[in-house]
DNA sequence: ACGATGATGAAC
DNA sequence: TTCATCATCGTA
């Protein structure tokens, strides 16, 4: 009798090429792994936001490529970090063509609910802005097989966009695992 | 409900 | 150079 073994698999740009909804909900379960001082810190993805394109009014290419948003225009598996609030650094992973800005900010993995608090517990900062998603930059995502049941998969609003206007506001471009199946 | 806190982008 | 704005969080 035998038993598999699922080899972890590190995402990489094949992956985050696509800009679509089904990136945002497919990376719900996989594993955001960051290494720090020779020690593997993982925590499963729980809560994503996608910003998608230049006619998004909520995200920040909407007005254009800047200095900041910069990565944002990149090739996909890259991440794109910036400072919010001027506290909190945001980790976003840049999906979709090259000079197509898209992103999705990681808003909750493990047992961090928040962008800003898991950014600070897995000391990510802008070091880490417009570096590619790999083992070598030390923050990568990995595939560890979790199957994840559309049905477990909620959807609400983006957080913080009204400035955006209801149209773009009232998006349900977040997207979230039902907190009940990791009780 | 609000203040802490600083980078950002646009207006002037 | 100034100003309003902000993809947050902890305390209330």
């Amino acid at each position: 009798m035998g038993y598999t073994v699922f080899v972890k698999k590190i995402l990489d740009q094949k992956f985050f090429n696509k800009s679509s909804v089904k990136i945002a909900k497919a990376l719900l379960g996989k594993f955001l792994v960051r290494k720090i001082n020779g020690k593997e810190i993982s925590l499963m993805i729980k809560e994503v936001e996608l910003y998608d394109g230049f006619n998004d009014r909520a995200s920040h290419a909407n007005r254009g490529r800047t200095k900041r948003n910069t990565p944002m225009f990149g090739s996909a598996g890259r991440w794109y970090v910036y400072l919010c609030y001027g506290m909190y650094e945001m980790l976003n992973v840049v999906i979709g063509k090259k000079n197509y800005p898209a992103a999705i900010l990681i808003r909750g993995a493990g047992r961090y609910n928040g962008p800003g608090k898991l950014t600070e517990a897995l000391k990510i900062g802008r070091k880490l802005n417009n570096k590619k998603a790999s083992k070598k930059t030390g923050l990568w995502v990995e595939d560890r097989g979790v199957k994840v049941y559309t049905k477990n998969i909620k959807k609400a609003p983006r957080v913080g966009v009204h400035y955006a206007g209801p149209k773009w506001s009232n998006k349900k471009l977040r997207f979230f695992l039902n907190p009940s199946i990791y009780s």
